[in-house]
RNA sequence: GCCUGGGUGGCGGAACUGGUAGACGCAAGGGACUUAAAAUCCCUCGAUCCUCGUGGUCGUACGGGUUCGAUUCCCGUCUCAGGCACCA
């Protein structure tokens, strides 16, 4: 303390000694990296092609946050690995640039979200090109650019004239605050996603795309791919595909019928009454017979000021009203069955009415007692007095035709017979809805179209495109619910392009799920303008060979942008099905306390500090060791520590080595069988037990006197695609000879090298470990036997009894039955 | 309520298709080096009991089961996280 500056001289020669010097490591070689074409994707090659894709961030204010590199470090791994294997690697990056933080700051602030946008990705780059990931930034994309969302447009216009946009009115999701539709996935909590305000149901003209034409397809088509099963599983949930019967009941009153979906057509004996969704429209045709208007409207009113989450949860007392004077009649039985409006129904899934069962569906029974309607038992086996009976291994009873058959089997009995009535037929539903592909905002790829009062929508010739957002001052919304754009008429009034009479352009915007719909095709040819991608880079780059992402993602985008890609492929634009081969996801980065990060909890990390502190290669390593990649992990910077540690050894095995030191062969096999791990472990992203196993060998060669080049090199390299810079410099300094890390092969193994000589083998009594014995590799059970009999522990073990079983596992165990 | 994934030392986490539970790291304690500190290196480190050993018992959320043997498989329960659209 009394004297700084000997004691910066003394800690500067420590530090000498003892540690690297990351910062100025790391500049070097970023600098290098960044002059050299080292991670540019070459457009012809004759080695194979690898395309490893992340998913490109959003750009926002707040600058990367720990959790985004962990997918990108992981599948850097990866991408290097590829290189270091001899593939032609695409591994890029780019910006999914539209959103409503920009556009809210824009209101807030009348600062265009443009200027924004570019503040932030240049933040984003910056702190990007700091983690000396090897993204080809030659490809860079983003979708706010006008030359990338041409083609967006572009995209929509073909969906559009193929009939897969279409506009319809649909109640959708408003919300109060930023009065902007809001598709069902946006809600969160019964509230908006983004700013927080509670949303209601209004009607509104949406431009929609018809997914569900290719529900089938997206369904059927998992099985072609390599996904984690857990993201099928929830592809396949999403789709929801059901078997089942539209059925048609008589509504004498408005003379007309009611189509339900039922997946259980058995139970048609037990439907006592019916119910509709809110929104039915046979509830309009009825207004004017029934007994109870006022109520009913009323009824309706309530149910559009609550959000779906609000109306679904279950946990909520059951709500409705009938309508009176207006019944149904069960086809079944003939019998006259009253009609229910109640938001337990949605009009999104099926018809929007159900034939209600109470004595065998969960929901309508609750619903049948407290409005204490009719329960009739058509399946015995339960107790109906108690609870609904759901199960299908009962018998029918009460059923006319159906009696005595198991549930089971009844079911297709009964659709005949409604086929045979010609009173319904076998359907098949999905879950899934169409996507409704309009937002009110301006901050979008506008939607290419106009309305002509003759010729009703019109495309905008594909030779105009991109419809540029217009140039504004204020982004203050029209406070009619549309869009900014609806409010500068020179921009909406223009002329139709089929017959020149006046029209107005359309001031819907696009979502966000535009862009990243495609943009995995784009930088397969980013600087394109004759075309979205030429067919010569689609056809050698796609379909993506890995992509990994949140979870968060794996229902929504990758529906969406596997939808797109579907279409592209029936327009003829890519030669595949399927746009990625495999798929897995990482696990969120949570803060020191276990919880979510966020800016309220003040738990955030900034890499920026991280990597002040102990470098670019620590926080990558650290990211991969901190747990299973799939699993969510706490952050830790005191965990970072002991990363920051292990590079130093590693560095410091460099003093080491002796290039006249032949490998022993223990450490032949120490080299083999870490070769063969450490790949293995990066290949099922099993990062974290990599690092352990570079920890385990540097501590290794850190035992020996004088370290062997080969074993040098091998740590060099294998630990090069987790720290690419400090093992670059290592390389440089001991290897040179103007070889490049970067271009040195992956280097292979021998598996019978891996294997070790003697092996640690469990001597266990009835299952119980009694001790260990160490033997050769291989060795019979015969020869391991006769080392076991001799054993001290097992002689008194088995004196006096017999031996009734040996179970002998090679190599592991052997385990003495005793009696 | 439904779907998916978890629950292992003080902490983050390992454990191949059922075969020695706790690799690797953090923290902690002890020691070496140092005038001192930092850094570094070495050792100990699941709980508990005793006769302190080459010991016994318990231990992977909880309760059962299968097995020579279960963190791993089966049944049931609790609990946490994420997702959700009452799937009729």
């Amino acid at each position: 303390m009394s004297d700084p500056d000997s004691h910066n001289n003394i800690r500067k020669k420590r530090d000498m000694a003892d540690t690297y010097d990351f910062q100025e490591i790391e500049q070097k070689w970023q600098a290098r990296w960044e002059t050299g074409t080292y991670y540019q994707a070459e457009s012809s090659s004759s080695k194979p092609k690898y395309y490893a894709l992340i998913e490109f961030p959003y750009p926002s204010s707040e600058g990367l946050h720990v959790g985004h590199p962990r997918s990108y470090v992981g599948m850097d791994i990866v991408a290097r690995k590829r290189r270091m294997e001899g593939y032609n690697v695409l591994f890029p990056i780019g910006w999914d640039a539209f959103g409503l933080p920009a556009e809210n700051y824009a209101i807030k602030t009348g600062i265009h979200p443009r200027v924004i946008t570019r503040q932030n990705i240049a933040n984003f780059r910056r702190q990007l090109k700091m983690l000396g990931l090897s993204f080809d930034w030659s490809r860079e994309v983003d979708t706010t650019d006008p030359n990338y969302y041409k083609w967006t447009q572009w995209i929509f216009l073909r969906l559009f004239k193929r009939g897969l946009a279409y506009k319809a009115e649909i109640p959708i999701n408003w919300c109060t605050s930023c009065k902007v539709g809001l598709a069902n996935e946006e809600v969160v909590g019964g509230v908006c996603e983004r700013c927080g305000a509670p949303v209601v149901r209004k009607a509104k003209k949406q431009w929609m795309l018809a997914i569900t034409k290719y529900a089938e397809r997206l369904l059927e088509d998992l099985r072609e791919v390599d996904y984690l099963e857990k993201i099928k599983t929830q592809q396949t949930n999403w789709i929801g595909k059901s078997y089942g019967a539209e059925l048609r009941f008589e509504v004498p009153a408005v003379n007309r019928t009611l189509s339900v979906f039922t997946t259980r057509p058995d139970t048609i004996f037990g439907a006592t009454y019916m119910v509709l969704s809110p929104e039915h429209p046979l509830i309009e045709e009825a207004i004017g017979k029934v007994e109870n208007p006022d109520e009913i409207r009323a009824y309706q009113k309530l149910a559009a000021s609550k959000s779906e989450l609000e109306r679904t949860d279950l946990a909520k007392d059951k709500t409705g009203v009938e309508l009176k004077g207006v019944p149904a009649i069960n086809p079944a039985t003939g019998e006259t069955i009253p009609i229910w409006i109640s938001d337990y129904v949605l009009i999104s899934y099926g018809t929007g009415a159900i034939m209600a069962v109470p004595a065998h569906d969960t929901r309508d029974y609750e619903f049948a007692r407290k409005f204490n309607l009719k329960i009739v038992e058509v399946i015995s086996g339960g107790d109906i007095e108690k609870e609904a009976y759901t199960e299908l291994d009962g018998v029918m009873v009460n059923s006319g035709f159906l009696n005595g058959m198991l549930a089971k089997d009844a079911i297709s009995k009964a659709i005949d017979w409604f086929e045979r009535e010609g009173k319904g037929e076998r359907t098949v539903n999905y879950k899934l809805r169409d996507w409704v592909f309009s937002r009110q905002r301006y901050w979008g790829e506008p939607i290419p179209l106009v309305e002509c009062e003759k010729c009703g929508w019109v495309p905008i010739p594909e030779e105009e495109l991109p419809v540029l957002l217009p140039e504004v001052e204020s982004f203050i919304p029209s406070s009619e619910g549309e869009s900014l754009l609806a409010t500068l008429s020179d921009w909406v009034d223009t002329m139709c392009p089929v017959c020149g009479g006046k029209a107005k352009k359309e001031t819907d915007t696009m979502p966000q799920w535009a862009g990243s719909s495609w943009y995995f095709h784009r930088y397969a040819d980013p600087h394109n303008d004759k075309a979205f991608a030429s067919r010569a880079n689609l056809d050698y780059w796609m379909p993506v060979d890995w992509y990994n992402g949140g979870m968060e993602h794996t229902t929504l985008h990758l529906l969406y942008s596997r939808f797109w890609h579907k279409f592209l492929f029936d327009e003829g634009l890519v030669s595949t099905p399927e746009p990625y081969i495999k798929r897995t996801s990482h696990g969120m980065i949570l803060g020191a306390d276990g919880e979510k990060m966020s800016k309220s909890r003040g738990n955030v990390v900034n890499p920026d500090e991280i990597v002040g502190r102990f470098g670019a290669d620590t926080f990558r390593v650290y990211e991969m060791f901190m747990g299973a990649f799939d699993l969510a992990a706490p952050w830790s910077t005191e965990g970072v520590v002991g990363v920051s540690r292990f590079l130093n050894r590693a560095w410091s095995v460099m003093a080491k080595v002796d290039g006249n030191a032949v490998p022993t062969q223990e450490q032949t096999r120490a080299i083999h069988r870490t070769i063969m791990r450490v790949g293995e472990r990066i290949e099922t992203m099993k990062f974290n037990t990599a690092v352990s196993e570079l920890m385990t060998f540097t501590s290794d060669l850190l035992s020996y006197d004088k370290v062997p080049m080969e074993m040098f090199r091998t740590l060099c390299i294998l630990l090069s695609p987790f720290a690419p810079h400090v093992t670059a410099e290592m390389w440089e300094r001991t290897v040179g000879e103007g070889r490049v890390l970067l271009e040195e092969p992956w280097p292979s193994f021998d598996p019978e090298l891996a294997k070790a000589q003697t092996v640690t083998m469990a001597v266990q009594i009835n299952g119980k470990l009694s001790e260990t014995i160490s033997i050769d590799w291989g060795m019979t059970q015969d020869d391991v036997l006769k080392i076991v009999h001799d054993l001290p522990k097992v002689k008194r073990a088995i004196d006096g009894k017999s031996v009734k079983k040996v179970i002998h596992v090679p190599n592991k165990i052997v385990n003495l039955v005793v009696k």
